[in-house]
DNA sequence: TTGTAACTAGACCTGTGAGTCCAGTTTAGT
DNA sequence: ACTAAACTGGACTCACAGGTCTAGTTACAA
């Protein structure tokens, strides 16, 4: 009712979003939330009843929607070129601090916040599956490739972008890969695909 | 040097291992071990000093070499049947409820516990992509195919082969995918690289 | 048999976090 | 100016976990 209500909620939301994906669910407690708020504890608590309330609602907040999706729409450029500027971009998004985070909270929390996975799937990996499968439908049509079951391949493509750089950030292995590393594997990939997949 | 004392360090590890892995570190207490492993809390703290130890010797337990790296010793039958088993094995112990927990486990313990994930890494990724790039090179040098880089190759079939599955298994997203639809993913997967790196 | 290391049960201390309560203060709408 | 909702700060309860301590018991080795 009041208008600053409104304004206190964001900025819960915001430190909890922050404080949850940076420490995990455990280890950040209400208080340092309301804290880094600038808020008094129970303003959190009558914005969002439990503390399990406002995980989920910090973890939907940090799921809104990122724009890789596009990338599958553009139409300019051979289809290698565009492959290769849709694995950089997603794999530039796959090892973003920000991404990584919110990625493993989720899976941290899996057996007691099952809903948080099921956001960030979502929000994340389905709707990048799905403008990749409609875009490489597309492709089949325009005889640019032969794919019997699109949705395979653009499986194919996203799981193999991810490659050792994805599995060394996520268990921190150093050292991690550098970027010519990862771009010269992104292009084995895309070129693999493209041979495999010829017409 | 009681001989009784190894066995209780034995019983500490069994229980710790599972609970560590069922229910994450935090949620793990020491009480709950030493009830599960029917010893004293004192036993525990005299064989393991603190949580943390406890914790990397648990780790260390659960991530005893896997098998699979034998698979890719083999030499009977097409390359084409070689690589659906290993795929198949390779998928079969990824979506393992043992290796999904400790996987899980290391990741959310990350940045508290980093060897752990190093632990992790060198029993499993490590093996078993050295084992298949090993595999990749013989076969380069027979001519079944034909790849500039093995290890890239190596990877790119690992990261394939986990799928929508290993998504969606790692995330608790239902439905899971069943048995046969994972069997036909394979199929393409190694069906797409033998033609990608076709001689 | 006896000494001693290993073990047990449980009390104990300390810190911490979730969630509540309350008395007083701010602020927006009427 | 008045009212009521929203906010504050801090005290408070309750539960639990990590870790220590102790007094007494068990079991192996000499």
């Amino acid at each position: 009712m009041r208008p600053s209500s409104a304004a206190k909620r964001e900025q819960i939301l915001e430190a909890a979003s922050t404080l949850f994906v940076q420490n995990g669910f455990t280890d950040t407690s209400m208080e340092m939330v309301a804290q880094e708020a600038g808020v008094s504890k129970q303003t959190v608590y009558s914005h969002f009843g439990k503390k399990d309330e406002l995980f989920m609602a910090a973890i939907q907040c940090k799921c809104q929607r990122y724009e890789l999706a596009d990338l599958c729409a553009a139409t300019e450029g051979s289809l290698r070129d565009r492959l290769l500027v849709i694995g950089r971009g997603f794999i530039r998004l796959l090892l973003s601090e920000e991404a990584r985070q919110v990625h493993k909270t989720c899976i941290a929390q899996v057996d007691t916040q099952p809903q948080a996975a099921v956001l960030f799937f979502e929000a994340g990996p389905r709707v990048v599956m799905a403008a990749l499968t409609e875009m490489l439908e597309r492709e089949c049509r325009a005889g640019q490739i032969h794919a019997e079951n699109p949705r395979h391949a653009a499986i194919q493509l996203l799981m193999m972008w991810q490659g050792e750089a994805k599995m060394r950030s996520e268990l921190g292995i150093e050292p991690q890969l550098s970027d010519d590393e990862i771009d010269t594997y992104i292009v084995s990939c895309v070129d693999l695909f493209l041979r495999g997949y010829a017409p």
